[in-house]
DNA sequence: AACACGTGGGA
DNA sequence: TTCCCAAGTGT
């Protein structure tokens, strides 16, 4: 970095000018509490924090906002969250993905509210030890929540230190490094402010596509920006392609209403709602219907997740007169949005009609 | 270690 | 359209 300072200097500097431009230039998020509010009295609520990362893990802020905003109304404290019924919790979460976080999210406020009296555990191996809270979560809400010393590394994260050391190891390999390289920059002294300053550098400055290196408080130290090519890193693998999978949707409409289905505990979208249909396969599925009638097609969903792409068929039929289904249950059309369907099973139901 | 696990928005 | 991405965790 400089021929002239020390590597402590250096990341003093470093430190120093990232916390001014955060106090300039930080974005104010609902659940952040900022230098200026702290000065005015304003104290973390470690329930709320604690729920704002586990909403924005892999989910945008404007994504994840409005769910922040409306689990803190419904159930304001931990223990309010704890006593919600479990599929009260799904229903809210629905649309915002990886339900397992949900999931977790619930076995973890019942888990502080029942054994840890309410109070989050303020160490980093207590909140370790936390159903849905990993390495970077426990560490954003020891500095968010409790402004104790953390080392915060999330895709931002990851982002920044590796143009800023022009990392040549490309991820996931590059963690342990990158883990390195950031904590000794993590400020002892401001741990919030840092933690949560690093992090929007990334998501406003030093973003994937077009790093706003004018702005930048690091671009006097940036390896990649002397480089000239600044979006080159992080380094990555290569992704594997999405294979297609496909499937039957079943859209039943009596006079009861809709034939839904609560999925299993686990795997993909566990414990949440949707139309029943044959497995989802590389190849066309070829299982019967749950009755004989005359099927109308409906048109084909698709949807893509993380790890493939699903194209559903969608057939609709009433009821026959002498079936009743197995399992499930019959929903009605109007208060569909009391269930827990997920997105792709919202547009299954909205392609009726 | 590698893979499973959602979604919606932007280029 | 297609591809990439966004405050990761659990197994």
């Amino acid at each position: 970095m400089s021929a002239s300072l020390s590597p402590r200097q250096d990341m003093a500097r470093l430190r120093s000018a990232l916390l001014d431009w955060y106090d300039r230039e930080g974005r104010t998020l609902p659940w952040r509490i900022r230098p200026e509010d702290r000065a005015a009295g304003r104290v973390a609520d470690p329930y709320a924090i604690w729920l704002s990362e586990i909403m924005l893990q892999q989910t945008t802020v404007p994504h994840a906002t409005p769910y922040w905003f409306r689990f803190l109304d419904l159930w304001p404290r931990v223990e309010d969250l704890a006593a919600a019924p479990r599929e009260d919790v799904m229903r809210e979460w629905a649309g915002l993905g990886y339900y397992a976080r949900a999931r977790n999210l619930h076995a973890c406020a019942r888990h502080v509210a029942e054994t840890l009296g309410g109070a989050f555990p303020d160490t980093l191996d207590g909140l370790k030890a936390l159903p849905g809270v990993g390495e970077y979560t426990a560490n954003a809400v020891l500095a968010a929540a409790f402004n104790k010393p953390a080392s915060v590394v999330d895709g931002n994260v990851e982002r920044v230190i590796t143009r800023l050391h022009r990392v040549q190891t490309p991820l996931p390999g590059a963690k342990p490094e990158i883990r390195r390289l950031a904590a000794a920059i993590a400020s002892p002294d401001r741990p919030g402010d840092y933690a949560q300053a690093i992090m929007d550098l990334g998501a406003t400055v030093c973003t994937p596509r077009t790093p706003d290196c004018a702005a930048c408080p690091w671009a006097f130290a940036c390896a990649a920006r002397a480089e000239g090519d600044m979006t080159r890193y992080p380094l990555k693998e290569r992704k594997k392609p999405k294979p297609v999978r496909l499937g039957t949707a079943w859209l039943v409409r009596g006079e009861q209403g809709l034939w839904l289905r609560r999925r299993p505990d686990k795997g993909l979208l566990g414990g949440m709602v949707e139309v029943p249909s044959t497995p989802w396969t590389e190849v066309p599925p070829d299982e019967a219907p749950p009755f004989e009638a005359d099927w109308v097609s409906r048109g084909e969903v698709r949807h893509v997740f993380t790890h493939f792409e699903l194209r559903l068929d969608v057939r609709e039929s009433a009821p026959a007169p002498d079936w009743q289904p197995e399992d499930g249950y019959w929903a009605a059309e109007n208060q569909l949005d009391n269930q827990a369907l997920p997105s792709v099973m919202r547009k299954v139901v909205k392609l009726r009609r």
